[in-house]
DNA sequence: CCGTATCCAAAAGGATACTG
DNA sequence: CAGTATCCTTTTGGATACGG
């Protein structure tokens, strides 16, 4: 028949929505410095230059693959630059770039705010778990 | 052997770093609002209370499933408050709290920078995809 | 030393159907 | 209307092995 589905009309909407998406600056942004090891890369990086096994030791959790992959598309971004000292063993540093630094403050206020109300968001979420139902729709 | 291989020592590490990260709160935080939905519910409740079927309209491309879950877990964190009017059928209203307004300017700061510099990301990136390997590693 | 390539397990998230 | 429950696909990310 000519009338669409809901799931149809559903699925565009999402369609659309997703290139709106893609190309809202905001949007971009979170999905990169939403990233787990993004913000570790950053805050290691804040204080100078480090080399690449310098930063997999001090983001001690991070796995190879995880690392290179966060700082390729930090890279990507601009937010980092990478230098190659061709020697042997070769040595790469990386270190903030201009537009890198300039976002710091973005992820302090983000860390300043959870510093700040972290408290108020653990009480709510005792109170959240610990009461029935009925306490809560009421 | 007594002696660890480097992949226990490294799962170590991890398991410790990921126990430090579950209490970090700007980690915690940066969970919450990286979550894609999240941001977007977010801003939909910055103008006023909103309905369930309103926000799902709102948010094109959301599903149920997701507008649900991101509505309970920022609930939980009491960022959002849920009033439930028993008429029939029943009405449900999410608007921010205190708490989830005082979030606000944070989200705001994100968009701020991600408006003010996105140019030179793409400029980046432009150049990134485009550049031959050694142009790169020099 | 600094990665890349491959494989695989776990988790996220959409579609669909059903309920109070 | 406002969800909940289930299934199933896609994505994520760690482990491992290998290359420049």
């Amino acid at each position: 028949m000519a009338t669409r589905t809901a799931a149809q009309q559903r699925e565009e909407a999402r369609r659309a929505y997703d290139a709106y998406l893609a190309e809202c600056p905001a949007r971009q942004l979170l999905d990169r410095i939403a990233d787990k090891w993004v913000t570790l890369v950053l805050s290691a990086l804040a204080d100078g230059p480090r080399r690449y096994s310098d930063l997999g030791r001090t983001i001690a959790g991070v796995s190879q693959k995880m690392l290179t992959q966060t700082l390729r598309a930090l890279e990507r971004d601009g937010l980092v630059a990478r230098s190659v000292t061709p020697s042997v063993p070769v040595r790469v540093d990386y270190e903030l770039t201009a537009l890198g630094v300039s976002l710091l403050p973005v992820v302090r206020a983000v860390k300043d705010w959870a510093d700040g109300h972290i408290e108020e968001v653990l009480a709510s979420r005792e109170i959240y778990d610990g009461a029935p139902r009925g306490e809560r729709a009421r």
